[in-house]
DNA sequence: TATGAATGAGTCTTCATTCAT
DNA sequence: GATGAATGAAGACTCATTCAT
């Protein structure tokens, strides 16, 4: 099985131009695994809906795990990326007296929009690290060489701007995540059959970290 | 199959008292479980980790299927039932100036207290509702049939004294038990490898709800 | 396993005193297996249904399979029993010009009555001698050895008197048993919702005998 | 499982081009369970005989019952389809003085070459018919479905001809079925070992069927 | 004598993976 | 590249039988 930091590398840009089949194999497993779980959908099936031999999709994947992290990879990579850029946060975080409440308003906004586009792949995401743990394993393990530094030194900042209350970066990191998430979980795997109004939804979870992680003055 | 509702009625003084093996299948199933999760561990792993023979489980358990149930949900329903509990809440609303605060504190406490007991059980009962559509739809019927009506009319009775923001029922909700299983997940599941302070943990996280939830006055 | 032989000779008269819970045993077997045949019946449900521990069973007959025989085996005896006794026969078949069509008008009501009384084991008797080999064996060595020679004896004085065709004994058997059986498997397997007028039934099926194998004059 | 009407409909000439394997398991199942009863045979059993992996076994056939339908229906329809073709029965009922004892004759015939020609799958078909419920009662649907009323013409026809004897139906088709599958039942599961004179056999049959329904003029 | 918990070999079935075409 | 038949290990579950109490 590939590592996933194989794919953190060399992962991306693979997507330039995937054959036909090779795309429908992706949807085919991105639609059955986001319905029923990893575990639970056979390669057979998968095949079946992306109208494709068996034994093609092993041509693109040595094994079913492999094809597991072809989806999830990309869709965490980029969920998680924007952390990872400089300019952006760095930009954000010169701002004027708002710049904290800007930068979580910006976060939330952008990842549940992010969410809604990929909202099958997140799924999987969150189901698979949640219950898978080499997958988990190997995403913690992207997550502490990669966005941890940046973001912690982002933190860092915050905190000594008096922008955000003091304590430690794993927790800010977990209440940020945590109402995100529950939110995710929420609409997308508790109860997807509700309505959902994503510009209340937004304020709503933007105001609960704000408030949570915002200094008093 | 019995059904869960069956368990919420009269599965949880079933424990009385288990016969040793009855007891070591159990054991051995939960640790096995929450090390692998229910779909990786194989009813002959826990029968030669119980040291017993494969068939005994079945006569304990028609099914897997039933095991997992008979461990999840006396979990699931202690965990939910001090909302259930009239007397409890309702003496803590009907105290003075910091009753929201105290009723938070109190929730945090007492069911990080108790998730700390039953640690496995905890990680257990996450892993399989996010993962196992059927698991989570039985364990929301519970929650809706059971706990929902009397938390809602906490909840609304919270918002008429002023103590909390006006948002939906869900949103309190879900804030509340994001910010609660989103610290178990970090604990128990992501880095259970670290060390945890329970004392700072719980002022954290309740200071977090009570932030986000209560009304500035 | 106990041999059908066995139970041919001493197994009849075992029948004198049964303790209660034998007999719950015998008949919970009967009915049970009568609905749903012995290889479907677990002896557990036998257990259950008599009211007795499954490991009682076990004390009475030695193997599941000595249960069986000892509710096919007497219902056997009983059903081949009158061809085996002597003066019945000689004594139709002393009688006048009537006597090969009394003979089977004989027979046919006789068994016909036997078998409504024990629906049950003629039931069972069929079914398994049909799909049990060993079944088959023993009890076609018991025919053999007991009635064979006897019917052989009547029938070869019918066909000297001229009363019924020359064709060679197995054939006259089989054609009296097809027409009976027939007659059973139709009743009591294939349509036993169908209401039955046994008058009008025992006429045909004996007038197919006869016209069958009786002699033109 | 695919219902046995299926089978009726498009099952037949499905038997075109069997792929050698699929060959191989067919002949090694109908081997097996006409040796010992369908529930006798392990899947395992049928695999190893036919020189193949017990997984190929459920690619052909989903359950191991599917297996036993692909062997009886196709049985079970050749051998009651020619009951329902329209122009035999016709054309033999069109015919002069001769005509029931015609009839009868070609079924007889007709009948008993098919079955030695099928001996194996012939067995299977009354063991299974006998002893599983649910065998017996798809076959008897099929049958009151598509040959009953044909038969029930054709009988009805002949009574009013006046050449045959004015009892039930069901009782004219019991007499016919009970001879034929008597012989069968003889022939192939009771005394297999013995010899048999076809054409004396063919004679014994239809002149017993005939004299029991054929009206005396 | 009666029990019923325990056994473990045996059953059907699934499915990721391989490989000859 | 693509196929899909074939594999066989592994899985959940059943049940006649035993045996300590």
């Amino acid at each position: 099985m590939e590592s996933l930091s194989n794919y953190l590398i060399k992962g991306i840009d693979k997507e330039k131009k995937l054959t036909l089949k090779h795309q429908k194999i992706l949807i085919a497993a991105i639609e059955l695994i986001s319905e029923k779980g990893y575990d639970k959908v056979a390669t057979s099936e998968i095949a079946q809906r992306a109208g494709v031999a068996e034994g093609t999709i092993f041509r693109y994947y040595k094994t079913k795990k492999d094809l597991l992290n072809a989806i999830i990879v990309p869709s965490y990579i980029k969920f998680v990326a924007p952390m990872c850029i400089n300019d952006f946060m760095e930009e954000v975080l010169e701002k004027d007296y708002h710049s904290f409440r800007a930068l979580i308003c910006h976060i939330v906004d952008d990842r549940i929009e992010f969410a809604k586009r990929e909202e099958l792949t997140i799924k999987i995401l969150i189901q698979e690290f949640i219950s898978q743990k080499d997958t988990r394993e190997e995403i913690k393990e992207i997550f502490i060489d990669n966005a941890y530094p940046r973001v912690n030194k982002i933190i860092y900042r915050l905190k000594e701007k008096g922008e955000i209350i003091d304590i430690y970066t794993g927790e800010v990191i977990r209440i940020i995540i945590s109402n995100i998430f529950g939110y995710f979980i929420q609409r997308f795997i508790i109860c997807p059959e509700l309505n959902y109004d994503d510009k209340h939804d937004k304020e709503v979870i933007a105001n609960t970290i704000i408030k949570a992680l915002a200094k008093e003055k």
